[in-house]
DNA sequence: CGATTGAATCGTACGCCGTACGAGTCAGAG
DNA sequence: CTCTGACTCGTACGGCGTACGATTCAATCG
């Protein structure tokens, strides 16, 4: 039996530092490994979105046939799940011990959660169907040591965790995929207004065309944590 | 040019109530509409999931050639956003003129909303990439027109609006795709004790293994509607 | 040193997908 | 009877994920 890869665990990359460059001189390309597979499919998600990455192209992109890659991961899927995860890392600012600020740090650690996912807006649509990584199990991590700090019984822990959670991924999600043009939504708007009378409300508050997402994250946040923990 | 189908507008189905039956006595199968294709559609994804709805499929399940369709519907994802919308109308209750509580026809629409989603736990993933279709706005506008009632200034009505949105959003895609068999969650569990100390305090609560996900919605709700609108 | 091994790479091929295209069917209108 | 237009569907094409087996090559061992 061949084996292959078995799981998370790595064990690959003591070469280039040891190896005296082989005999092909000028390979051009460094060898294959998960790091590099991972950030490639990174950089091709980013450029042609969710539908655009085939196993065919990322094998282009890193120089390599299309079944070298399975070498390294089990299938498609997997690319997916790490090339979530890897993007989702997070440093937690430098503070001085035990910060008082507990609503500060909970506020800067989902905002950059959203920042990040905004940036690579794929990771928003893929976010809720995957398994959880290490670094979004951090996040979670981060998140409920914060709020237990801060007083949260452990009861009601949960609840406010989910509670944050669902709105980070509602709003990015939402975000991501209402990302449009200013042609589609003056279109969405148009077709709005041709059915005032069904939709009077919405319509009024202009709901479809508001612009002002970072406002609205930042203050629907605010209302949420002043219902999990009033001050 | 041969215009297929426009719109939006069904200008087909008024045949049965006149024809004579047609020829051909025991043709079993109805002739093809759009409303057969969704109803089928719905059935094929509560069935086989997101990845099991095939054009072919489908086309098998109503009887008809796979290009059949494609009279109907201009492509695979139209069949998508007619699913998700068809899946998500809503009848409020029945109320004798203006209601006082609005606080509760809220809930019980976002209730009804995430149970309607949960039934269909495709629809779930589906929604926050798709269009707005009548139902989804129906519901929006509803909101809108609840929360207004309600005494929210309209300066803050989208921020609450899209509070709630993201709130179910987010509970439903996750709910929906962790729905993990007891294996799974107990493997994951396992997992997360293997791991105890990067993740004490998540692994303390037992974020992972809790199964409450209708308690939590509604506590997480009420929560945020105390802050969105504090008694 | 040559033989052996196992990690890593890749060419080919298979089955399945969405759907373009154009030919067929058939009821009703002229 | 002919014509027309709504509707159906068989065939085919290009592209996908990936199974499989051959191949390469550095490290190891007798």
């Amino acid at each position: 039996m061949a084996a292959k890869r078995s799981g998370a665990q790595s064990k690959r990359s003591q070469r280039t530092a040891a190896s005296p460059r082989s005999v092909q001189e000028a390979s051009r390309e460094p060898p294959l490994s998960l790091e590099r597979i991972v950030a490639t499919a990174v950089e091709l998600l980013d450029a042609e979105g969710v539908d655009g990455l085939k196993m065919r192209r990322l094998a282009d992109r890193l120089g390599s046939g299309a079944m070298s890659l399975y070498w390294h991961v089990g299938n498609k899927e997997e690319v997916f799940d790490l090339a979530l995860d890897s993007v989702l890392e997070y440093r937690a600012p430098p503070q001085i011990v035990e910060s008082q600020d507990w609503r500060g740090e909970v506020v800067h650690m989902l905002e950059d959660w959203r920042a990040s996912m905004l940036r690579h807006p794929w990771s928003a649509s893929l976010l809720p169907r995957r398994a959880l990584g290490p670094n979004i199990l951090g996040r979670l991590e981060l998140l409920s040591k914060t709020l237990s700090r801060a007083g949260v019984a452990d009861a009601d822990l949960n609840v406010a965790i989910w509670s944050l959670w669902n709105y980070v991924i509602g709003a990015t999600t939402t975000r991501a995929s209402f990302d449009l043009s200013d042609d589609d939504r003056a279109a969405a708007q148009q077709r709005l207004t041709r059915l005032n009378e069904r939709y009077p409300t919405i319509e009024r508050t202009r709901l479809l065309l508001d612009n002002d997402w970072d406002g609205a994250f930042r203050k629907g946040l605010d209302f949420l944590l002043d219902g999990l923990a009033p001050r």
